[in-house]
DNA sequence: GCAAAAGTTGACGGCCCGTCACGAACCTTT
DNA sequence: AAAGGTTCGTGACGGGCCGTCAACTTTTGC
């Protein structure tokens, strides 16, 4: 604890590229990939982080080198997306010079990514075999709304959109988004573009506005 | 399954109200009220079933005669809430003769009974400690879900609605729900009212007929 | 009352948790 | 290149929770 040393000159940055880095970058990346797959074969409730170390050739004690917790694993797997996601969603929204191209811009980036990127988005979201339905937000996914709540403000500020609760209609923004996503990927043919027309008709012009379906109503 | 009736006495349907079954009531709901306790102190994922118990005069096993898991516990508490208010949102959709009533009925009683019932809704969403929010929907949400879903069919086929897609349309009124009334809940002034009336322009109009706001933007 | 049925109890084996002393691998210094 | 220092992987360990079950207690039907 005492730490009187002498310094010299102490804690060196050590920005080593030796095989002690590779390693531990190497070892992470084989946690990481393990937890995606026991995660999406026993679902995130049933996993222990037992199941991630033995679907690794680490011992378990090494894992607590990397992580602290299976949630940190998961978050870490779920900040990797949104870290991926935000940057695209947050230049649509800058380009935008019009309300209709910020919601568009928005869903459309969205739901192309949840589509693409179903290995990430999907399988965890199944709580175990339980019917029940669970949806986690990690912080760097709240960030990406708070993000989208400051947008508005901004837009709002430019005069692109009328002086509305920010908050609220960030939360309505994720909350369609989130849930039409689930739904898009139930569906036998996965179309993003469908979804986002969907969600961006019904923030422009409301329910009314709505593209009507192409499927005679009343088919089982 | 077999509903061989005949049977003289056999296995004579046991409808005591003995105090077999006052007992057997009371357990369960002293089970209950534990449980609501305590996922409201500790949150969900870090509660255990002995946490339950010992919240309670009773031993460790007879946990094991009423429910299977602490997730059903959770289910029973969730799908008591759910029963509550399905039918309320369902008589306010039934009652509606116009878009407007439907959607805005919707909104209003469920902000509303939201903000009621905050014990039930609030206390559980927290995970832990951890920075992560969490949202489960059990099957008897889902089922209301699925409600809504058919109820906007019989809306559509009655001519009351376009004829849109009841998925994607029942999935953003229950996205917008659920998101607005997290928000509606994390601030100072809960206001039901004003969350039904956000919601409802949306629906009826989208963004641009959005309420504007009373506080002048700007504001820290 | 009494015997069978129903329900409760808490101890038990099995597993997972997170830690830690140890030793091996690596890196630095001379 | 050898020694010394540091970092990190390893796996065993104590503690706790899980779900079960045989023994016991209470209620019920007769």
């Amino acid at each position: 604890m005492t730490t009187e040393l002498t310094r010299p000159l102490a804690s060196a940055p050590p920005p080593r590229s030796g095989k002690r880095e590779k390693t531990k970058i190497q070892n992470r990346q084989l946690i990481l990939e393990a937890a995606k797959s026991v995660f999406a074969e026993l679902g995130y409730g049933a996993t222990t982080v037992r199941d991630i170390i033995r679907a690794t050739p680490l011992a378990s004690g090494t894992f607590y080198n990397y992580f602290k917790s299976k949630e940190e694993v998961f978050q870490a797997i779920q900040d990797d997306s949104a870290l991926r996601i935000r940057p695209r969603l947050r230049a649509e929204r800058v380009r935008a010079s019009s309300i209709e191209e910020f919601i568009s811009g928005t869903f459309r980036t969205f739901f192309q990514y949840v589509a693409d990127d179903q290995g990430n988005f999907r399988a965890i979201r199944r709580n175990r075999s339980d019917a029940m339905r669970v949806r986690m937000d990690t912080p760097e996914i709240i960030a990406g709304f708070e993000e989208l709540r400051e947008d508005i403000e901004t837009a709002i500020s430019k005069g692109l959109f009328p002086p509305v609760d920010s908050d609220f209609l960030m939360a309505s923004i994720v909350g369609v988004a989130f849930e039409i996503a689930e739904r898009m990927l139930a569906r036998e043919d996965i179309d993003p573009p469908a979804a986002a027309d969907f969600a961006t008709a019904l923030f422009m012009g409301g329910v009314r506005t709505l593209p009507h379906r192409k499927t005679s109503p009343g088919a089982a």
